[in-house]
RNA sequence: GGGCCAGUAGCUCAGUUGGUUAGAGCGUCCGCCUGAUAAGCGGGAGGUCAGAGGUUCAAAUCCUCUUUGGCCCA
């Protein structure tokens, strides 16, 4: 019972954990938690799923250490932490994974392949490194419930989805619309953002000036004609428009009789020196409005947009003055030209269809024709009719299919959109509850992108996701309908078999009569499936297939208390959530209204975002700030990590090193510090006390605890410590601030518990001579212990519950454990009185230092004067003894007052004159400084005194200002300012020897260690040596063996034993020592 | 081009509502202690708080600009 661990952990602490790992598994910690909080109150948490055909790596190490620390935090505040896993299966990447496997490209290549065989496969690739993950999530101690996980290609899954599509649909908020997309004209399919990146290609381009003259000028501008450029020339039979920024200026130049409207800059680009002259200036804003003759008159062209408007002037501010003339030719080519032409209403016209080929004849280049290939004979045809102001080449950058090579246009393919910006004020709104960690990230990032919120793009022409549920008639496709259940599908269709799969190809094989009045077409589902962003976002209420079933517990648990991402999900998972959920329980309001939906209790949900707190976490950087990735090979594999430091030293080092939302560096050398400094000194404090429990066999059980009042101040002192550990760390893992948290922790782990409490009250440990403090110290270590591994439990779960498990002699888990109460026994005063010992014990190393005496060597006295030691709401001087052994000193005198031999200085307390004195500030601060020491001891004695600063009285009393003490005379002295200690450096014949039989005691218990003799094995002791030694240890005699174990008394000798241990003291004092150990009966 | 964040000791980072001499760990130099012993502790040295300007009696902290880096979006 209570073993050791320290060298086992330090040893291997990889193996050390896996049997903390067997323990829980073969309890399954995870259930037993929850048992324990069978009827607490929820702390709702709602895991990101993360794509499983990708490997984990060390940045979901740090993303899933900060989801458990809070977690386990949460728990042991007494809430009931559902921890459900989740898998994100649908989407683009899946796909691509998918077509390298079976070794095909592009979407011609999968539909020979056959939809059905492509969905099989990626159903089957998307859990390729499932293993890995639960694998790497048990290991580093992230509980969470993988048994019951929710999968976004589920059914059920889909099924939720589909109902909540339909809610948007019933609210009259799906609509069919057109999306600009990098577009493959050869290919046909549009290309993701990173598909395009990898396909950038230099090209020659027709960089061309073209005129588009006025029809309604007046004025100045009459017969004028504004001037556009492109490197599109193919796009201007498309032209729908033209826009100014209205807080531009532009001017009105003539040019061989013309006049041209332009930004100003812009001129001499375009036109030669001296050959144009400014007429007028004008503002965008009075350009809105006219219209212009179009460029190109032709029959056909496909209308994707509908509008009253063609060839206007409008104004937007993405109209830059980098690149052009400041007026942008607006074609349906371009994502913000859409967006403006959609605003304005302004009709789109399409010269060039989803082939990239010219849909119809326009001026010289036929139907048919290549995009890139009517450049030339569109540009002939301006030039010809007199359009053309300008025409060059240009290279630049332009991206091409990464599959066929063939340049890509920019394209408004067909698409469904979900009108979000219908909502966007409740959005913001609801934004505004949400907690976030940092909160710059909420108010500025995603506070930001609500501001600018454009409606959803929700479909895409793909295969593997949900598929949108939307059926539409042959005859009008204004005829579509949302279907919300597999059931209304059914019922519809008449009957789904048992097989129904709600994946494409077998839904695309589902069709039914349309149901519109006076309609006979039939309707089929349309081709897209959705955004696998919605999938996720919908995951509050899909994972438990609401509103179908688990009605109760959505209500329960949602919205989540806490989520944790990454910043890269700020438009991602964050916004899906947050726009899912706002619909859904604040604008979509008929769905509440009857209390019921189906026939059965619709229990409400909690109305706005699906979350109230998120926590942010940044990259993860190698150790040289370098982003990890395959290219540089500087992967952290996190299976060697922990292989090597184990999962705790890793999670505590991801936690505290820095703000969680920043980039952090993942550096091996700091996890083996945190190992090292924090987790090993917490380890050997337990050592500590295990060791000297067996030994004087201490025992929790069989022993009352005394009275924490009755207990010496240094015990009161380290449990007072304890509790405000516990606040800080309580108030900080609230924050979500868990690097602060652990701050405190170590704070005091290394230096208040190791290295103050246990170091100076080691004796007590052993000395059953004063059986009362002996009990009371065991009482006391045992209970900060007890506190200190259930402060630490959320950030090191295994160390912490091996620990406790050792102290507490039962089967428990730490983690079900009450975390220390904040509002715990505090004793304020007394933590302030500890202050000026530190403070004292610092500066007498410092002074030893300074005069060169070792602390072995015992001196007579030291001074002690504590500046304002009276508002100390306790002494100090309770803790001398603490002084007098950590500074090796007969006695500690304590100065009261400010006697002759202590020089004083004040200084002003700024905080408090400042806002009296203003401007006179400086002044004051100097006549404080001058004050003499009668006026000072007055001022601390409860009077006042007037000082006139530049003809201005101030009444300044004891509290206006703070005494600092510069020296003490006539002893070796130093000050912090608060604290001035004087030290005594006299060494008389007495403390001499004394130092030497330290020295003595100091080289024997070297002797005995080296020799591995227990702690408690007794010794015969036989020492000699040069005179001053032995005549030291004829008058230590008693005390030395005592010290060392030695019940026989040591036996001085002049004449030096055979086998001694020779050595060389100070001074050159000589001693040499023979030490056996005595037979077992003794010990 | 826009938004957000960051720049403090050789390295990694703290630094509360502006207020006394800007702190800690690692590293380095010097030393100590050891009945926690394959540990531990202390003391020094080391900073123009990225740069410039401003507000203020007082700025690492507030404001403006510049600069470098990161992330997101165009």
């Amino acid at each position: 019972m209570l073993e050791p661990l320290s060298r086992k952990f330090q040893k291997d602490p990889n193996a050390f954990e896996q049997g903390i790992l067997e323990e829980w598994e073969s309890r399954n910690l995870l259930k037993a938690t929850l048992e324990a909080r069978a009827n607490a109150a929820p702390f709702v948490f709602y895991e990101g799923p993360p794509t499983a055909n990708g490997r984990p790596g060390i940045h979901h190490v740090l993303g899933r250490t900060l989801k458990d620390t809070i977690c386990r935090f949460q728990t042991m505040r007494g809430k009931r932490v559902l921890r459900k896993a989740g898998w994100d299966t649908h989407g683009l990447p899946v796909e691509l994974e998918v077509e390298k496997q079976l070794g095909i490209s592009g979407k011609p290549d999968i539909e020979k392949h056959g939809i059905g065989p492509f969905n099989e496969a990626c159903r089957n690739s998307v859990f390729t490194y499932k293993q890995d993950w639960e694998q790497l999530s048990q290991r580093i101690g992230f509980l969470l419930d993988y048994e019951n996980p929710y999968v976004t290609f589920h059914s059920n899954y889909v099924e939720s989805v589909w109902f909540l599509l339909s809610r948007f649909a019933v609210n009259n908020l799906l609509y069919r619309g057109h999306k600009v997309l990098p577009w493959c004209g050869r290919c046909g399919t549009g290309l993701s953002s990173h598909e395009v990146g990898l396909g950038y290609k230099d090209i020659n381009d027709p960089s061309v000036w073209v005129s588009l003259p006025l029809i309604d000028g007046k004025g100045e501008l009459e017969g004028a004609s504004l001037v556009v450029w492109t490197t599109t020339p193919w796009t201007l039979p498309s032209n729908m428009g033209a826009c100014v920024n209205a807080s531009f200026e532009y001017v009105v130049v003539e040019h061989n009789g013309g006049r041209f409207v332009l930004l100003e800059n812009k001129v001499a680009e375009l036109f030669a020196e001296g050959e144009w002259e400014i007429v007028s200036r004008m503002m965008g804003e009075e350009l809105v409005g006219h219209s212009y003759h179009p460029l190109f008159e032709y029959e056909g062209g496909d209308t994707v947009h509908e509008g009253e408007h063609r060839q206007v002037v409008v104004a937007d501010d993405y109209v830059t003055d980098v690149d052009g003339t400041g007026i942008v030719h607006l074609a349906p080519y371009g994502a913000d030209d859409f967006r403006i032409a959609n605003r304005e209403g302004i009709q789109a016209v399409l010269a060039v269809g989803d082939e990239a080929r010219f849909l119809c004849p326009v001026a010289q280049v036929s139907e048919g024709t290549f995009f890139s290939d009517a450049n030339k004979a569109l540009s002939r045809d301006l030039k010809e009719r007199g359009r053309l102001l300008k025409l060059s080449q240009c290279t630049h950058s332009y991206p091409h299919c990464w599959r066929c090579d063939t340049p890509l246009i920019y394209f408004p393919a067909p698409a469904w959109f979900l009108k979000t910006s219908s909502y966007k004020k409740e959005m913001i709104e609801e934004n505004k509850r949400i907690r976030w960690a940092p909160s710059e990230i909420g108010e500025g990032r995603f506070g930001e992108w609500l501001e600018n919120n454009i409606d959803w793009a929700l479909s895409r022409d793909r295969y593997w996701g949900t598929p949108l549920p939307v059926w539409v008639c042959d005859c009008n496709e204004d005829h579509w309908h949302c279907i919300s259940s597999f059931e209304e599908l059914g019922e519809l269709s008449g009957g789904l078999e048992d097989s129904f799969d709600p994946h494409r190809p077998c839904v695309d094989e589902i069709s039914f009569p349309c149901n519109h009045s006076e309609c006979s077409g039939s309707m089929s589902r349309v081709p897209q499936v959705i955004d696998c962003w919605f999938d996720s976002g919908a995951m509050p209420f899909a994972q438990y297939h609401w509103p179908f079933d688990n009605r109760e517990t959505v209500a329960e648990q949602f919205p989540a208390d806490f989520i944790a991402e990454g910043l890269d999900q700020t438009r991602g998972w964050f916004y899906t959530l947050h726009a899912i959920s706002v619909f859904l329980t604040k604008v979509d309001q008929d769905l509440w209204k009857s209390g019921e939906l189906l026939g059965k209790p619709l229990p409400r949900l909690a109305e706005g975002s699906a979350y109230r707190s998120v926590m942010v976490n940044g990259l993860l950087l190698d150790k040289d700030g370098q982003k990890m990735s395959k290219r540089l090979g500087n992967i952290v594999v996190p299976g060697n990590a922990i292989e090597k430091h184990g999962a705790d030293a890793i999670r505590w080092s991801l936690l505290s090193g820095g703000a969680a939302h920043l980039s952090r560096r993942f550096d091996d050398k700091a996890v083996s510090e945190v190992r090292r400094r924090v987790l090993g000194t917490l380890l050997a404090s337990y050592d500590f006390f295990a060791l000297y429990a067996r030994t004087e066999a201490w025992n929790p059980t069989d022993c009352e605890l005394p009275e924490v009042s009755s207990r010496p101040a240094l015990d009161r002192w380290i449990l007072s410590r304890a509790t405000a550990c516990a606040s800080q760390c309580v108030e900080a893992f609230d924050a979500l601030e868990p690097a602060r948290a652990l701050r405190s922790l170590e704070g005091f782990i290394v230096d208040e518990l190791s290295n103050w409490y246990i170091r100076r009250n080691r004796r007590r440990f052993w000395n059953s001579d004063d059986s009362e403090s002996q009990a009371t110290a065991f009482a006391t270590l045992w209970e900060v212990l007890r506190a200190t591994v259930r402060m630490t439990a959320p950030v090191a779960p295994f160390l912490s519950d091996s620990i406790w498990t050792q102290l507490s002699q039962n089967d428990e888990s730490v983690h079900y454990q009450e975390f220390p109460s904040p509002d715990g026994i505090r004793d304020i005063p007394l933590e302030g009185a500890m202050d000026p010992i530190l403070r004292a014990s610092s500066l007498g190393r410092s002074v030893r230092e300074r005069v060169q005496i070792r602390v072995r060597q015992p001196l007579g006295k030291l001074i002690v004067h504590v500046a304002g030691e009276s508002s100390l709401g306790a002494s100090p001087r309770a803790y001398t003894d603490s002084l007098i052994q950590e500074l090796n000193v007969k006695e500690v005198e304590w100065v009261d007052g400010t006697p002759d031999f202590l020089q004083v200085r004040a200084k002003p307390n700024y905080p408090r004159l400042g806002k009296r004195a203003g401007k006179k500030m400086k002044a004051l601060a100097a006549s404080i400084s001058e004050m003499n020491r009668e006026t000072l001891f007055a001022l601390q004695g409860g009077s006042t005194t007037t000082l006139v600063v530049e003809g201005v009285e101030f009444e300044i009393s004891g509290e206006d200002i703070s005494m600092e003490t510069l020296e003490v005379e006539g002893l070796e002295a130093t000050t912090d300012g608060v604290v001035t200690i004087g030290l005594e450096t006299t060494l008389t014949e007495e403390l001499i020897s004394e130092g030497l039989a330290r020295e003595i005691v100091n080289r024997v218990q070297a002797l005995r260690r080296d020799s591995g003799f227990d702690v408690s094995d007794r010794i015969q002791l036989q020492l000699g040596g040069s005179v001053q030694v032995e005549k030291a240890a004829q008058e230590h005699r008693d005390w030395i063996s005592s010290e060392v174990l030695a019940p026989e008394g040591i036996k001085v000798a002049s004449e030096k034993t055979q086998g001694a241990q020779e050595y060389e003291l100070p001074e050159n004092e000589a001693l040499w020592i023979l030490a056996t150990r005595l037979p077992a009966e003794v010990n």
